[in-house]
DNA sequence: TTTATAGCGGACAAAGTCATCCTTTATAAA
DNA sequence: TTTATAAAGGATGACTTTGTCCGCTATAAA
């Protein structure tokens, strides 16, 4: 469904969210030992995520990262999915068709139009 | 949302059993002209559909492939994206979390089953 | 039987994703 | 101000997916 990056990056801020919650500020290591995933690339999606001011980062003895307060809840999964992946799940037919849209549409169009509007929604 | 391979799997498909409801037979190169796919790429992806006996492949002169008659009418897309993406749209979490089942579940459980059931029904 | 055709199958190449390492930069505490 | 710490960022490598090439095999028609 998603991509591995996505995902780790998906588990990574609900973790930070849930620390911010509780008053902490979480390390790369922290995140990585406590969701499983490799710490390097873990730190390579927070990078993203920190420059699209999803999470933010301190840096220097006892920083880490966590989410900024004002933004604790408005956070969308959405968001995190649109910086490290893209649109890409939304758009395009889900066959690959050029010429598919709602003019002249592939069989499934009116489906898949159905099943990521819930995904969206979801999000 | 479905892999590469997928998608002209899939249209690979639609447009041979289209053919077949007319009684014709379709060339490699005839898919991969009309389906606007590379066609060395969807041999190798014919090549599965034919091992799992999704469509038939007649060689030598006037040969091509085709879709026997009396699985015309019960060909499912779901059998084409088992054969070659596998189940992976539907197992696993969708945060890719090993612990998440019913028990305990992540946050998303519920909508995920229910997202993916909707796909599921579509296939 | 010969020959041309069309799919089969294995080896190979390119691109994208996933993952690691190492140096630099910022910063809090001593 | 110095030092230790932790993220930033660039370079690099492995793996997967995607895409290509070419010789082999089966087969239909002449």
């Amino acid at each position: 469904m998603f991509s591995k990056s996505c995902e780790y990056g998906l588990r990574a801020t609900i973790y930070i969210a849930q620390q911010t919650t509780l008053k902490n500020k979480v390390s790369l290591n922290a995140i990585a030992q406590e969701r499983d995933s490799p710490p390097p690339f873990t730190a390579k999606i927070l990078q993203l995520l920190t420059k699209h001011n999803i999470v933010k980062a301190i840096k220097g003895p006892y920083g880490g990262f966590l989410v900024e307060e004002r933004f604790l809840d408005k956070l969308l999964l959405s968001d995190i999915v649109n910086a490290i992946d893209g649109d890409k799940i939304y758009t395009g037919c889900g066959l690959g068709l050029k010429q598919c849209d709602a003019v002249s549409p592939c069989p499934l169009h009116d489906k898949f139009i159905a099943v990521r509007e819930d995904l969206r929604v979801m999000l």
